[in-house]
DNA sequence: TTCTATTTTGCAAATTTTACTAAATAGAAA
DNA sequence: TTTCTATTTAGTAAAATTTGCAAAATAGAA
């Protein structure tokens, strides 16, 4: 949303488009460089910070609102994506949370509470995974910014946002046992070391840097190339790639690692 | 429901106490002496069977509703319940599958079509499996029978509830592993023939009768007990009991079978 | 006492996982 | 050209786990 128009046309017909009382949540990690972040949103009528997240159009799978809402945030297309949870307690959303004066002061609607955005509301869980360095966060006119966090620096979230985000991320780490999701976090050429930092900082957890790859390698998920990086004063590590035949195997029937 | 007074006060009033737009369908499985079934029902305005399913009241968790609406159908309070997917297609539900004019026939309300219940809705998928010789399927005004399927015997169902059960099943076998669910489908002290048989007849796949069991003992999920059951002319195999405190931290921290 | 159907148990082989350190090497510095 | 530094790479033995087998035990019926 962009324009004080467009809000002002969401909040009083938006429920012609969206389905209502159904939005959805999205916990969108981002890894780079040993680093783990989430992306969280500071929307001008909230005191706090919340997952970036929207409504479901009438036309659309969940699947497509997920990636729609993320490629808002993101720019980015084509990062893992999966549904992991739908939260729907009674009291999910405490509504003195929300500052209904500013919020009808800034769209410029009176009566906001009457809106159909105000009804009770289940949420629909994805979580999302890509490089950060590719992103440049992208706010919107509802929200004051956009922003990564380092995954050990989240603040306390509104809403039941904090245990959206302790479940996306268990989630997340269960599924990276049995989904080569790092395949989105890697370039296409990649080095042992760079594959193995992936795992580790997701997982928090040490991996032995010489059976680890051994792993990866035996069950045919990555393949060496014939090429090395260099990396300066130091002996240049061979390249690999991951094996797309395998790969799509992998996801098909789900692969274990350790 | 059980009267048609309560029935149209749904149709015309259920928005209040229900979420509109969401509603749940419950994979029901149940299991005894080798069998795997499913719990179908079959509604009077509808040609075919489908999932039991309901809608969420406004004061209820999720876990409650299915809690609910499966006890509706089962009258079982205690059995193992699990969300495993929230389904949102826009065309899950055929709308030309819908006989109208006998459900406003049936109902005795005009306009149906305008009514809440006939918009578009995403539906949340929840599991539940119990031993299903404790069950007497329970009909509601709305549906003609409610049954219990072999799972190999499942006809085509309505809307996208193929896929429900589908999706339901894998969710179960996966979770098979990681969290002791054959605890509810056995009685309090079992022999290793039945809790053998419960997880072959789950996975659909044969596990080895002299190491299976040895695992359970191992891992200190069950626990051999001082007694013996008779079974006729047969060498009396021990009982054997669940482990509640390791049940408890299995359920907490997931454990790996096989 | 014998017989039948079922439960129970052990071990060796194969496989997988784990733990561990020294050699190689690219480029920078001397 | 040589030395040095930081990093990557590789192999093996021991431990743990899983797998594959078959024979003995036994409760009650005949």
């Amino acid at each position: 949303m962009e324009t004080i128009e467009e809000l002002q046309d969401f909040i009083a017909n938006g429920y012609k488009t969206f389905i209502p009382h159904v939005s959805m949540d999205n916990a969108i990690f981002g890894y780079h460089d040993h680093q783990l972040k989430i992306l969280l949103s500071r929307y001008k009528a909230l005191e706090g910070y919340c997952l970036p997240g929207g409504y479901i159009k009438r036309t659309e799978t969940l699947d497509q609102a997920a990636k729609r809402i993320v490629k808002e945030r993101t720019g980015l297309d084509d990062l893992y994506l999966q549904q992991y949870k739908t939260f729907g307690d009674p009291d999910r959303i405490k509504w003195n949370e929300i500052d209904f004066e500013k919020f009808s002061e800034m769209a410029g609607v009176k009566h906001i509470k009457d809106s159909w955005l105000m009804d009770q509301t289940i949420s629909i869980g994805y979580y999302a995974i890509t490089d950060f360095s590719l992103v440049t966060p992208k706010s919107d006119f509802m929200s004051t910014y956009c922003e990564w966090f380092n995954i050990n620096e989240v603040p306390p979230l509104l809403y039941d946002h904090d245990d959206m985000v302790k479940e996306a991320l268990q989630a997340l780490r269960l599924q990276l046992y049995y989904y080569p999701i790092a395949e989105k976090l890697l370039p296409k050429k990649f080095t042992l070391t760079e594959i193995h930092a992936v795992y580790e900082t997701i997982l928090d957890k040490k991996l032995d840097i010489r059976n680890f790859p051994k792993k990866l390698v035996f069950l045919g998920l990555i393949k060496k190339l014939n090429e090395k990086r260099n990396i300066g004063p130091h002996r240049a590590p061979y390249l690999y790639k991951f094996d797309i035949k395998k790969y799509n195997k992998a996801l098909e029937t789900g692969t274990t690692l350790t």
